[in-house]
RNA sequence: GGAGGGGUGGCAGAGCGGCCGAAUGCGCCAGUCUUGAAAACUGGAGACCUCGCAAGGGGUCCGCGAGUUCAAAUCUCGCCCCCUCCGCCA
């Protein structure tokens, strides 16, 4: 028998990793099913309470033996120290063993799919979520800006870059498929500027810490932030071993603290990373065919943060903020929606998309998602704190944890090509990134 | 990739079949002393599962897993990770 998740603290009966409560689990299946609504309705329940059930009975009657092997095994160790025949003990405790060892593989036999069964439930929606099933429900919270009042029809972005020479979709099909980009000359230094644009504002102006981190990880730390086991078919895998690509640097920078007690005057941290993130794209077919907006490669700074409970709303709020003050540095009008629950990803609580105007298609499109994912990814990774040691008081609790796009930079390269394009063709540079393109104002054809 | 060494509590580090959830030191918390602090002294403190309203009981955890044994931190096997040397390499 292989463990399906190797170093996520799992198996072994109590080791459980608590991804869901298991006593919570048994108390509160129905409401829990009830308040999953629609994110809840591939949950096999009843087998799930089978199965919760079943544990707990073998679980008992294990520990029951166990206590009285322990008990027996001193006894064996007294009656050699004072040179008394212990045959009959030893025999009898034989007996216990082989019936603990056969309770529990019967155990194990029950664990395995209580596990997988219990890291397939999305997280509960938090009491602010709007209801519904999919983005129709979704409610606009703000709006920032106007649209450019553009003289000529918008053209898209696929068709200002090839122009301008900065944007090769045909060479990039050749190099590697469908879905990839080649940016170069003032498009690789644009995409370039504005990640260092990105970074420079959130490391010195809102407090977050730069980390670079692998770009590969390892099972457990997919399954910890919830990419696993559930979406195994959006990732990209190695052949030869078991890593993935990053679909998104969350899973790396929230995977720092897994399995760690984080004190709690050290909170909150807030770390900012730039990577190139990887997605299969896996039933996207014919949706975005052209450009930059969905390709298996794109570029994303992100934010993340661990905090207290009770603090993560407030931090949700907060992260947003961080996110749209690049949009307003760069003046693109956008707005902020709350998704509703049937809309939100599996691991989160909540989420605020921040949605970028795009003139060639006269709509918002998505260019960050903000959530706030409580304690979910703390229980399957095991991200906890607690206060000074030694102090009476101190607990160990697990943290909430939060992520947002800061922002999209390929969606943002779009977004500037077409908010700023001129009749002629050329684009104009928004002012804060021209220090990071040495003084450039406008890029023409080249 | 090859050879060797190692993974023990917040950190360092002992233990190498039963009396070990684990010495000792540092760090941490509380108290005594002090105007306050330091020092000294005294005391305290791991993570988790399970049963229970509670008081409390039982169990697990010495990298991970499987095995040997009446009994495993200690013995065997597999895996992971770290260190040193060699090889390869940005």
């Amino acid at each position: 028998m292989t463990n399906p998740y190797p170093d996520v603290r799992f198996h072994r009966f109590q080791e459980q990793i608590t991804m869901y409560d298991l006593r919570y689990l048994r108390d509160n299946l129905d409401a829990l099913r009830d308040q999953l609504g629609p994110r809840g309705t591939d949950v096999p329940w009843d087998s799930l309470r089978g199965l919760i059930e079943q544990r707990r009975s073998l679980t008992s009657q294990v520990e029951q033996l166990r206590s009285e092997l322990k008990k027996g095994s001193d006894e064996v160790a007294r009656l050699k120290r004072e040179k008394q025949p212990a045959d009959a003990a030893m025999a009898a405790m034989k007996a216990v063993g082989e019936r603990i060892k056969a309770i529990e593989d019967e155990l194990r036999g029950v664990e395995e799919p209580l596990t997988d069964l219990n890291l397939r439930i999305p997280n509960l929606p938090h009491a602010s979520v709007p209801d519904g099933k999919d983005a129709s429900s979704n409610v606009e919270a703000r709006r920032w800006g106007t649209p450019p009042a553009l003289t000529a029809p918008a053209k898209s972005h696929w068709d200002l870059g090839e122009a301008l020479g900065i944007l090769d979709f045909d060479r990039a099909s050749k190099i590697a498929g469908a879905r990839f980009a080649v940016m170069t000359g003032a498009g690789a230094r644009l995409e370039r500027a504005l990640i260092n644009y990105m970074l420079d504002l959130h490391t010195t102006q809102h407090g977050y810490r730069e980390v670079l981190p692998p770009l590969l990880v390892n099972r457990a730390s997919m399954t910890a932030t919830g990419q696993l086991p559930k979406f195994e078919e959006d990732l990209f895998r190695l052949r030869d071993e078991d890593y993935f690509l990053i679909p998104t640097a969350e899973v790396p920078v929230t995977n720092l603290h897994r399995d760690e007690i984080i004190a709690e005057t050290a909170l909150p941290v807030r770390y900012t990373a730039y990577t190139p993130c990887f997605r299969r794209e896996a039933g996207s077919y014919g949706k975005d065919t052209r450009g930059l907006i969905r390709l298996h490669q794109f570029n994303k700074v992100e934010l993340v943060a661990f905090v207290k409970p009770e603090q993560s709303h407030e931090e949700l709020e907060r992260l947003t903020g961080h996110a749209e003050t690049i949009l307003q540095g760069l003046g693109l009008h956008y707005r902020v929606v709350t998704l509703c629950a049937g809309d939100m990803g599996f691991s989160a609580a909540k989420t605020y998309d921040i949605e970028v105007w795009l003139p060639s298609q006269n709509q918002y499109r998505e260019i960050s998602s903000c959530s706030n994912f409580e304690g979910f990814q703390a229980r399957r990774g095991g991200i906890r704190y607690k206060g000074a040691a030694g102090k009476k008081d101190a607990k160990t609790e697990f943290v909430h944890t939060l992520n947002g796009s800061g922002l999209a930079v390929g969606r943002t390269l779009v977004a500037i090509l077409e908010n700023y394009q001129q009749p002629d063709g050329s684009v104009t540079i928004p002012a804060v990134l021209r220090p990071y393109m040495g003084g450039l104002e406008l890029i023409r054809k080249e």
